[in-house]
DNA sequence: AACGCGGGGGC
DNA sequence: GCCCCAGCGTT
């Protein structure tokens, strides 16, 4: 062994320090006296109303997901449900939440469950992993949320929570690092439901108060410790911004032509439809070929150009 | 690693 | 009008 280098493997798992204990204390306690009462935070949630509720916030905000969420639990209360239904009427539930590749990735969730879990939602990482629309963020939440197990949850949320805390970096880069998820990892508590508190408590933080762009640092549980607040909150306005386009877009033409087939109960001649009259034929058909190509749509015609879900 | 994928509310 | 939001799957 050479004398200076270190005998602990890079990719060892960093303990975390007693300040970093205190500091995720203080988030928990904040947490529970200034978090939401959310539904899906209900302890009487089943694990498939919190998967759910999962896939419906990836991308969305709360305040869109509530409402929504309510029906769909109300009409499909277990994966059996969902699945006896058809990835049409789900696609229709999903109404305007976006990303409607979402509602047909959750039908075949609920077909999956049935078929290979007796339909019940599975508690581990490596089973929750493999469900169509479950990525390593969702599959961590269900663990936490749902089961209250220990994982760690690293959302956009905790990602800027623990960038500007504990690394003093204003917003996270577009990916995650193998060090981030490190320093993420060691942060969560060992014990199963003070995970599980964190968790939740870390994202809470982030939605809350330490916000992208106008952050409540006054209103901060970390505000005396935080080295992003230290060095005097740096790089906020030179931070790339991810605004995309949207105004006659193939994005916004997608989900006009999917507004029109959710309104209609039986096929539709979307190319002659007066509501998309002023998209550039060539553009429509591109939209349409490529919402067949991700089975969203079906093709019931295709000399009389009528299509459905 | 980069890209495509909705929609709406806050600022 | 810009900007962000409890990401995922594919290339």
């Amino acid at each position: 062994m050479m004398e200076g280098v270190p005998t602990v493997s890079r990719n060892a798992p960093m303990p975390a320090t007693t300040e970093d204990a205190s500091r995720v204390d203080a988030v928990r306690k904040w947490f529970h006296e200034a978090g939401r009462e959310l539904p899906w935070r209900d302890g009487g949630t089943s694990p498939w109303g919190v998967l759910v509720s999962e896939i419906m916030l990836q991308q969305t905000p709360v305040v869109r997901v509530e409402p929504v969420w309510h029906a769909w639990m109300e009409r499909w209360p277990t994966p059996a449900a969902l699945a006896a239904s058809t990835q049409a009427d789900a696609i229709r539930a999903w109404g305007r939440l976006g990303y409607p590749r979402r509602a047909k990735r959750l039908w075949e969730c609920a077909v999956a469950l049935v078929e290979r879990h007796d339909g019940e939602v599975p508690s581990t990482l490596e089973e929750l992993r493999t469900l169509p629309g479950i990525g390593d963020y969702t599959a961590a939440a269900v663990v936490s949320f749902a089961f209250r197990g220990r994982a760690t949850v690293l959302d956009t949320n905790v990602r800027r929570v623990i960038g500007r805390a504990w690394r003093g970096e204003a917003l996270p880069a577009a990916h995650q690092t193998v060090a981030e998820r490190a320093l993420a990892a060691s942060l969560v508590p060992q014990d199963d439901e003070g995970a599980a508190d964190w968790a939740a408590a870390s994202m809470e933080l982030g939605a809350l108060v330490c916000t992208a762009r106008v952050a409540r640092c006054d209103e901060c549980p970390l505000a005396s410790s935080c080295a992003w607040l230290a060095a005097g909150r740096p790089g906020l306005a030179e931070a790339p911004r991810r605004t995309q386009p949207w105004h006659g877009t193939d994005r916004q033409v997608r989900g006009r032509i999917m507004a029109v087939l959710r309104a209609a109960s039986s096929p539709v001649n979307v190319t002659g439809h007066a509501t998309l009259e002023d998209v550039e034929p060539g553009q429509l058909d591109r939209c349409l070929e490529g919402l067949v190509e991700d089975g969203l749509v079906t093709v019931v015609s295709a000399d009389r150009g009528t299509y459905a879900l």
